[in-house]
Parts: C-alpha cells; structure tokens; sequence
DNA sequence: TACCAGGACGTGC
DNA sequence: GCACGTCATGGT
C-alpha cells in the first residue's frame, strides 16, 4: 500500500541522514526504512515523497505525518539565530520520527563515543545475527531483535560485531528490560522518564535524551554530543562548561521546541551549513 | 601517530 | 558533588 505526502515537508534524505535512525539502506529511487520488525521503501521525485508498506499506519505515525512542518520550520527561523534559521529551511524536509522504544535503547547504547557509518554497522550485524528474518516485496531483512533473544545472547555476539566495550552494557541492560519491560516508562514525564533511564547500564544524560526524544517523543529533550557542543562554542557563543550544563541551559532556552532546534543544528553543523 | 566519533563508568577526592 | 583515566574500534 503506498501513501503520499508534499515533499516540502517530507524529505528522505532529510530525515535519515539526520542521525536519529540507524537502519535504513538506499533501496531504488530511495530508501528502504526498518523499525522493529517492519519494512517500508519510501522515495520521492521532488514533488511527493511516497511510503510504499504494508504497515501504512505504523510509518504514517513514524514518519509523524500528521503535524504541520511549515509550524515547525517558522518557530526555529523565528529565533533568529543564523546557523538554525539557515539549517531549518535547508531542511525543511527534515522530520523528528516517531522510532521504537526498545530499539531506541540498543541503539543508542551503542551510539556512545562512536560514529554514525560504525554505528550502522554494528547494529545491522546484531540484527543479522539475533533478530528474525523475514521476506518483503523488497527482499529478505531482518527484524530488530527483541529484548529476550538479546539478553540470551552470548556476549561475544556484541563483541565480535564490533560493539567493543558496549558488549557488557547492551547485555546487562537487555536482562534488566527482559525481566521488567517497560511499559513502566511510558507514563512517565520528561524529568521522570530521564532519571529512570540514567539508571540502566550504559545510559548516561546525552544517551537517556536521545531516548527521551526518539523512542517518546519528549521534545523538551536537548542531547548535546561533541557537535551541539561545538554548536554552542562557536555558533552560540557560549562559556558554560560540561555538557549537563549546555543541555539545561538549552532545554530552558528552547522549552517544547528543544527536540526539533536540536535536529536542525546538530544536522546543520555536520553538513557545515 | 595521535585524534575523533551522537559518552559512560569507576575511582578518588 | 566534580575531575580524571579508561574503555574497543575504524577512519583520517
């Protein structure tokens, strides 16, 4: 089933390349996108950006379809900060998805002091070793492995997948979420949600916001990594030391907007807009 | 070779 | 509470 959508507002590339999704792979005219367990190849030709699924409502919700990115873009460009006005409207394609929680947690455990092509990499070959294949109209793939078959993994799954000293957290913190789930957390607020997720092994405050605004959607999140912290020196001009301090200083700048401005300059930045 | 990449942990103070 | 060394790995 294929949905279409203004691309204006929705840019692949954009939205992809951006950092905040690590299993997606150029497919044709586009991408073939993976979350959880599901498929999508999604393309566009400039004018309308298609989602061709058999799982339409799962990626209408991941591609947050339904709010109006003309709001988002003016917001960012009212602030009137030169990196971020000129970053979200080269970007105006450019969405905050809406991932899978559990996913969200592997993901960006392994994230921590690494790069994105690395990061890509590993998280494919767990994939490939743990999660279930299963067949599409666009080729075999597998499905991202779920906190059981994780935890019963032998640890050197992570490590010779190239996880390196990540092997411990992602094996200690999959028991923990295979025993408890967490359904726990979604009820939670964002400074509630935060403190919880510092408590699993791995999880330190830029790992826990990325969580917090990826996997649900609080967009009071700011995660400052070494990029946002470059952002702020040079961009913003800033004195303040650490990245706890940034990041409060940033959430109390930006409020509900945080997780959109974060995007927009963290991507800006790396594309040296 | 040393430094960097979407940092977090353990220890010492 | 804060500063500091350490932790794999691949690319430049």
């Amino acid at each position: 089933m294929k949905i279409d959508f203004d691309s204006t507002y929705f840019n692949p590339t954009h939205t992809l390349d951006c950092g905040q999704v690590f299993r997606f792979s150029p497919y044709k005219d586009g991408y073939l996108v993976n979350s959880a367990d599901k498929i999508a190849y999604v393309y566009s030709d400039g004018v309308k950006t298609v989602i061709d699924s058999d799982e339409p409502d799962y990626f209408y919700n991941y591609f947050d379809l339904e709010r109006d990115y003309s709001e988002i873009v003016n917001m960012a460009s009212a602030f009137d900060i030169p990196l971020l006005t000129k970053s979200a409207n080269a970007c105006k394609g450019l969405r905050i998805l809406n991932q899978n929680r559990e996913e969200m947690i592997y993901s960006f455990i392994i994230s921590q002091n690494n790069n994105i092509p690395r990061i890509k990499g590993i998280i494919s070959r767990i994939c490939e070793r743990l999660g279930e294949k299963r067949s599409s109209p666009f080729g075999d793939y597998f499905a991202f492995p779920s906190s059981s078959a994780l935890a019963d993994a032998d640890i050197s799954v992570f490590t010779s997948a190239g996880a390196g000293y990540r092997d411990a957290y992602l094996k200690e913190t999959s028991q923990r979420i295979c025993a408890e789930g967490i359904a726990h957390l979604e009820a939670l607020g964002s400074k509630e949600l935060r403190e919880k997720l510092l408590s699993y092994k791995g999880i330190g405050p830029k790992v826990a916001d990325c969580v917090a605004l990826f996997g649900f959607r609080k967009m009071d999140s700011f995660p400052v990594d070494t990029w946002i912290e470059k952002v702020y020196v040079e961009d913003f001009k800033g004195t303040l030391k650490g990245r706890e301090k940034i990041a409060k200083y940033l959430t109390d700048t930006f409020g509900e907007n945080s997780g959109y401005v974060q995007q927009y300059l963290f991507y800006g930045k790396r594309l040296n807009l």
